[in-house]
DNA sequence: TCCCTCTTTTAGGCATCCCTAATTATAAAC
DNA sequence: GTTTATAATTAGGGATGCCTAAAAGAGGGA
């Protein structure tokens, strides 16, 4: 059976939440679907008469294996367009996430191979977030937040959160993307800003546009590959390989 | 006012079958759209109210001007995706249309941009259909059906009907794709086949086949142009440009 | 334990777009 | 001018997926 473009931003949204090891809550879901949490019950409901994700009411939401499957095939789709409509077209950093959104619910498989086979299988999107493969596997992050990070010593962003255009725009024009390397030179008390460092340059950075960065030692061992992408436009390259697994924490700060 | 995918799917037929010169009635829209008479009704009456279309019960349709302008719209989309699909990510004649079909609803005007930028902002789509301009503006084809070519000379091929996939891919295992050179041989008596030569080689067609294959005299003069395109894989260039205006015959032979 | 708050669900609607069955218009044939 | 076939419309429903308002559950604090 074909799943609606409803259903499938729903398994997306829930699989990102499960990866990200918060709860699935309704309103959590609302919140993020852009939607009233009454139209999240009626849609988990759907869902679980077709066995996609397990749930009770008041109780909280877990993705079956078929709707695991599901989820991690809308997000492959995503993060492939993504990844083609920046090396392929040129399309800012900022834009990616909207128009993918758009573009997931209309991608046939043969299509979806296409793009991988153009893009040369690619295994990171342009944010540095993990392209699920076709048989449903996905590597883990095993990065951590800048704000975690320790100060004076470099680190090399992993990945950008790509839920907020103004905020990508934002750290795009200070360099904060993913492979660039940062060093946190202070902290100031109260909430105040991180100093980061970044190609010569160092700006203070609020913390909630930091919570956003994810970044890992950049004495770990990398292997570089190059994304081989057939038409290209001035496009940055991206890094990294799996290690291990560890979900990341969730710490929603204050002023 | 944001088109719905339903109602921009209707402005498109309405707009081709205008173009095409036939009489748009709900029963020649219901077959095209594949929905039931009682569907087209409810939606004329719909694109009536937000002034897309002229019709009045049991009159025929017509596009208004801000509807021609919505159904030249999508046109340009769903046949710049046929051209992009085709260059860039190498998919077969056959496969186009649905792709384009699902496409089309998805691409913001900026990804509209960025791929017609990317083909080198193109006049024609892969069957040899004129892609509207931005501004609302489409060449009127000045060809006509391989059935009505004269015997014994070479006529080059514009365009092919995009409409039925198999019959696509029979037509392109006969080589009988846009730019090819043919020349109908003779043709067979009682609705017979018309026997064509194209690449050396002289096939059998049938006419319903060849109702769908436009052409134009060889003699006349081309400027020929190629498409611009960035990545490309295994793909005929195209032809043509604007004359003058004709619309083409309709005829239902028997057999 | 009881209350109060916050979350979630139920109830009832609306818009979109499709369907089948039944009715009405149109137009061609006698 | 009827009759009759065909085309188109109305009537009545169903599925999706969203909404608001009201009710019900869950959990913490006194």
């Amino acid at each position: 059976m074909r799943l609606s473009p409803a259903m499938e931003d729903y398994l997306k949204v829930i699989g990102q939440m499960e990866q990200e090891g918060r709860r699935v809550t309704t309103q959590a879901l609302a919140q993020r679907l852009k939607v009233k949490p009454p139209s999240v019950t009626g849609m988990l409901k759907k869902l679980t008469r077709l066995h996609l994700i397990r749930y009770s009411p008041y109780g909280s939401v877990e993705l079956t294996e078929a709707g695991r499957k599901a989820a991690l095939e809308v997000l492959r789709h995503h993060r492939l367009i993504e990844l083609y409509l920046r090396e392929a077209l040129g399309l800012p950093l900022h834009r990616l996430d909207e128009e993918a959104d758009r573009l997931e619910h209309a991608l046939s498989e043969e299509l979806e191979d296409a793009i991988a086979a153009a893009l040369g299988h690619p295994t990171r999107d342009p944010h540095g977030h993990p392209i699920p493969t076709k048989d449903g596997q996905i590597e883990q992050p095993d990065d951590f937040h800048l704000t975690d990070a320790e100060h004076g010593v470099g680190f090399v962003i992993v990945r950008v959160s790509d839920r907020d255009g103004e905020l990508l725009k934002y750290l795009e024009s200070l360099g904060l993307v993913p492979e660039a390397v940062v060093t946190v030179v202070r902290r100031d008390p109260f909430g105040g800003p991180l100093w980061v460092q970044v190609a010569d340059k160092t700006h203070p950075l609020g913390l909630e546009a930091a919570q956003h960065i994810f970044v890992r030692h950049l004495s770990d061992l990398e292997d570089r590959k190059e994304s081989g992408v057939t038409a290209s436009s001035a496009a940055p390259k991206r890094v990294r390989r799996k290690v291990a697994s560890l979900p990341s924490a969730d710490l929603p700060d204050p002023l």
